[in-house]
RNA sequence: UCCCCUGUAGCUCAGCUGGUAGAGCGGGUGGCUGUUAACCACCAAGUCGUUGGUUCGAGUCCAACCGGGGGAGCCA
């Protein structure tokens, strides 16, 4: 048994070979039968030829429409054909299982995206959705080769947790208390000390609190793992379940964070380029014309790297009529960050030292009180794909700012005790990984780059 | 959550100022010995998202609801 991927490597000397998969296409004249068949290993489909079959095997061959799975024998021939190299001439055929065609939702022909949502669970059997699956799987071991290969470790952060002042969107709830009927305090407010944590617990919206323990310790490490926000938002780039990577590093300033970030990026995209040539041919080619040359060009040129208040100065000084007034102070709108990146430096852009006011209240405060140690890393079509900054490692101003953001410090005794003992400067970010895979891939909904999406009033498969 | 667009055959869509539905693809049958978006011929297939309203008459106009898409905000 080969897979398709090898096959199509081997040079054809009549070699006797098996083959299994999934039919995406058959055609047929009187005495000839031509099917392609697809395993998942890579894009292409091998061709399978049966001249004058057998009955047997004509009556099998009835029953292959598309969609059928089949496990097929033969012999590896060049093609006399054009479109592909070489082909199995069938010897003998099994139809493991039939797709009739007139139920089968999958025709040859081009479905809409919009279409293949609702059928999530067949839809990985369609090009673009196997080659995403590949390139997912392929940036998903590149990222953890690239900080192996730094000599960072790789921690594994809670999914539940208890601190409900993140700051980073709205959470899940979990509970084991009955929805109908929640104990309640003598104030009438649910009562969660008889709940299973004894006290409100969520889904996390980040892994960074807790990979600031360990960098502070571990020196390097990094998080991959789910991220859950339970925010209304109806977009083509947010996801209520998605996956995110969040790198960590003590002893690194913003500078040594925004080299991390760009050099974490360029080596991604770079490793892709190599390793999944045959797919993101095809996204160039049907999905987003010219996406190899933009990737290309990122993959090789540094990336711009700009103050926030030089952005402002970028957008007020354009003459552009933008929708939303550019001032300093204000946090930079889409159509904002658009401009940048599509019109001012055509690639992605590194933005740093925001506004304290719009920025959590863990980044380092400047020595001129009025921005913080922020660095969103901006790219063409999606905006931002990287949120980091170098942490507050100061005690004092760290208390101060939680404060300023209206929150308890009890909360995080834990976390400023970080700052307590052997605090070290430090910095991380989060890059979110459907983002990336977006960007990789040219794909325009954040939806169809997940295996079963998870968002507002979505959860089917 | 707000704004805009959209819902007609299995899929993608057309259907003008209201007169009870059409194309391509897909499917079925037949033909074809090298197809590869196969080709040729024929055939079948629709409670026009749901409910209500206007009208002699509604796919078409109006309202509400439901579904889908895009944009904004929030962010990764």
């Amino acid at each position: 048994m080969r897979r398709v991927r090898d096959l199509l490597t081997l040079s054809a000397e009549s070699q006797t070979v098996t083959a299994r998969g999934w039919v995406r296409t058959k055609r047929d004249s009187k005495h000839l039968v031509f099917f392609e068949l697809n395993d998942g290993s890579c894009l292409s489909n091998v061709q399978v030829v049966f001249e004058n079959p057998t009955p047997e095997a004509a009556a099998d061959l009835a029953r292959v429409q598309t969609g059928a799975s089949v496990v097929v024998s033969g012999t590896l021939e060049p093609s006399p054909a054009r479109g592909q190299k070489t082909e199995i001439h069938g010897t003998a055929l099994t139809v493991v299982g039939e797709a009739p065609a007139d139920v089968y939702p999958l025709q040859k022909k081009r479905h809409s995206f919009e279409y293949l949502r609702e059928i999530a669970h067949l839809r990985p059997r369609t090009n673009t959705f196997g080659a995403i699956a590949r390139v997912r799987n392929q940036l998903s071991f590149a990222i953890h080769r690239f900080f192996q290969e730094r000599n960072f470790l790789y921690v594994h952060t809670p999914i539940i947790t208890a601190s409900d002042a993140e700051g980073a969107g709205e959470m899940f709830r979990v509970t084991t208390l009955p929805p109908d009927a929640p104990p309640k305090s003598e104030f009438g407010d649910v009562d969660f000390s008889g709940d299973f944590f004894g006290r409100p617990a969520y889904l996390t919206v980040s892994g960074q609190l807790n990979a600031e323990i360990y960098a502070c310790a571990l020196d390097r490490v990094y998080t991959f793992g789910p991220t859950f926000r339970a925010e209304n938002s109806n977009t083509t780039r947010h996801l209520a379940e998605f996956w995110m990577i969040e790198p960590e590093v003590a002893f690194c300033d913003i500078h040594c964070n925004m080299d991390l970030a760009e050099d974490f990026l360029r080596y991604l995209l770079s490793d892709l380029l190599q390793n999944c040539s045959e797919d993101m041919e095809f996204f160039n080619q049907r999905i987003q014309p010219g996406l190899l040359d933009t990737l290309r060009v990122v993959v090789d040129s540094a990336f711009h790297r700009i103050s926030y208040t030089q952005a402002i100065e970028a957008l007020t000084s354009s003459g552009r009529d933008f929708e939303f007034p550019v001032s300093w102070g204000a946090d930079l709108q889409s159509e904002h960050e658009k401009f940048l990146t599509e019109e001012v430096y055509r690639g992605p852009v590194i933005v740093t030292d925001y506004p304290r006011e719009i920025k959590a209240f863990y980044m380092k405060l400047n020595d001129d009180g009025r921005t913080v140690r922020a660095m969103d890393v901006l790219v063409p079509r999606l905006g931002e794909i990287i949120g980091g900054s170098e942490r507050e490692a100061d005690l004092s101003t760290l208390e101060r700012r939680i404060e300023e953001c209206g929150l308890n410090r009890d909360d995080y005794w834990w976390y400023l005790d970080l700052r307590r003992f052997g605090s070290v400067p430090h910095a991380g970010f989060g890059l979110g990984f459907e983002r990336l895979v977006q960007y990789a891939t040219g794909m325009q909904n954040i939806r169809d780059v997940i295996p079963f999406p998870r968002a507002v009033r979505s959860a089917e498969f």
